[in-house]
DNA sequence: GGGAAGGCACAACCGCCCGTTGTGCGCCTA
DNA sequence: TAGGCGCACAACGGGCGGTTGTGCCTTCCC
């Protein structure tokens, strides 16, 4: 279907003629009278009546009316998403899985005004990059990876300590325990394919095997999370980390379990990082929504790298 | 924006691959280049980066692909919303801002799932003449007008009793009354142009008005709702009848006033009518929806016209 | 390190769609 | 009944979009 024909349908429609249609689209009334009739032609109804003194919607084109300015509002935003210069909020975040998209979730709720559009770059690196560039406004990162030092034009505020949990199928040995403690893993077989090395992602889970001498095995190819969580759910020794806010969609019968990890309870710190001189009037609000519920990360009962 | 090059962006941004995407749009992958590339220049960024082994979304590409899934989405429903057999259900209501409308939205919020489009035809007669055609599938109307009869093969259900209430400004008479009752709006100027007559709205007032002796003025064209409410809001003699949930877009400085209308309380009832072998699922979806949630109308504090 | 293969871009060609001009027809109005 | 208004149809022309043919770059493998 062709947009142009669209914009003409409403157009002609909120005229109520071809010919003013037409000067407003900068057209002959031919021309409309043709897009019309193309249009008509494709959906196979007729959307106006024809009388002597112009045109009046039929009811299948009253009916089409609000889905054809739906399309225009969406081919709108669409453009304006990737429009230089005052486009809409564009935030980095580590997986469309994890909290950060989850707490972007809950912004676009709490601000349903503000024009949201959320990507995955591959590590800090390239979000500083993208940062100062201009093509990002924010990114939701652990940017606190040892070594690394954020440069001085880019802000950074931890916004979020995520609990780490277990996950394991019904056979594993862990599945009837209610809480686990670090250490009680050492000997456990967790397997995280799809982790990246040189993450700031891989980093921490380096870190934490270090901590408490785990094995994380991130051999194999990553399939993607299906293969991954049917594997887990059939098997009775392996098991995976996910984030206490992590979203799976699995099938229900897989009775996939989550069992939580403390004493101490590691947690991984979600900040969110973005361009000193950055402009765009909805990174406040971001900024403020996501302080107003910062949650206090001076817990003794956590553990985070020691570079974090 | 063609909608061809959106379509073709979605495919290529899935398969990764141009000629992935061109096969299963059936065209070269010299097609879906071009196409790309022109979608880039209207838009003014990059979309991909082509590389060796395919093409990678930029972050351009990535915040753009959910708006290019959302329009296609939209242009599905636009076709769907008139495709003979099988469209959205289709229900006709008297006007967009009265309480019928009110009521398929508390539907549409409570059936999410439902595809609902309204529109709006001229009368009972227009409405039983395309529910008897398929070409709407329900329809909101006062029914029982004198000396009607509905046919054998349209069903119908009063569902809502709407009280009628005066829209007033600061400086009518009456602007500081809680109540009034119909009886004492004899003498009272009361307007309500584009009341057309020979629809059951007009008849419903024709009865009000010749049961307490009412004088309703409908002279004068129509210039929709926005003059009407700043001439009653600016005068104090004229007052105009609304329904208890018929919702006003006016300027908040405007101050119009609703005076309830009681002893009796002037009603009016609204009915859902359909064609009884209509066999759309959604139909008695709504059915039941409106069932529920249905008044008792045998109260006797209230007034209907002997016909209804 | 060099050849082969895979994948995208560019050039040329062409058919078809779209817009314009010119005209006809039906309906309402005076 | 004549005139005007408004949409549809016909003919024409240009440009857009698709295909074929080809070139270039990267990656892989021997």
């Amino acid at each position: 279907m062709d947009l142009e024909a669209v914009r003409t349908f409403v157009a002609a429609a909120e005229a109520g003629r071809f010919q003013d249609a037409a000067a407003e689209l900068s057209v002959t009334q031919q021309a409309v009278s043709k897009r019309v009739a193309t249009l008509e032609k494709r959906l196979g109804v007729r959307l106006f009546t024809r009388t002597a003194r112009g045109v009046r919607l039929t009811v299948d084109g009253q009916a089409f009316l609000p889905h054809a300015r739906d399309l225009l509002r969406a081919e709108e935003r669409a453009v304006a998403s990737v429009r230089p210069g005052r486009r809409a909020l564009r935030v980095d975040v580590i997986g469309r899985r994890l909290a950060p998209a989850t707490l972007l979730g809950d912004f676009r709720r709490a601000h349903p005004e503000v024009e949201l559009d959320v990507v995955t770059l591959f590590d800090v690196d390239a979000a500083v990059d993208a940062l100062r560039s201009g093509t990002i406004d924010a990114s939701f990162r652990a940017v606190t990876m040892p070594g690394r030092q954020l440069p001085d034009d880019i802000r950074a505020v931890r916004v979020y300590d995520e609990p780490v949990q277990l996950l394991i199928g019904p056979a594993h040995p862990l599945a009837a325990a209610h809480t686990v403690t670090p250490a009680e893993l050492a000997g456990h077989r967790i397997w995280m394919p799809g982790l990246v090395p040189g993450t700031e992602w891989a980093a921490y889970y380096d870190a934490l095997a270090a901590a408490f001498g785990l094995t994380i095995e991130i051999t194999g190819p990553d399939f993607g999370t299906e293969p991954l969580l049917d594997t887990i759910a059939g098997s009775s020794s392996l098991a995976t980390f996910v984030g206490e806010r992590t979203r799976l969609v699995w099938p229900a019968d897989q009775s996939l379990r989550r069992i939580a990890v403390g004493r101490p309870t590691p947690v991984y710190p979600h900040s969110l990082i973005w361009h000193r001189e950055n402009p765009h009037p909805a990174l406040a609000a971001l900024g403020d929504h996501l302080g107003s519920g910062r949650l206090d990360h001076s817990d003794a009962g956590t553990w985070t790298p020691a570079w974090a």
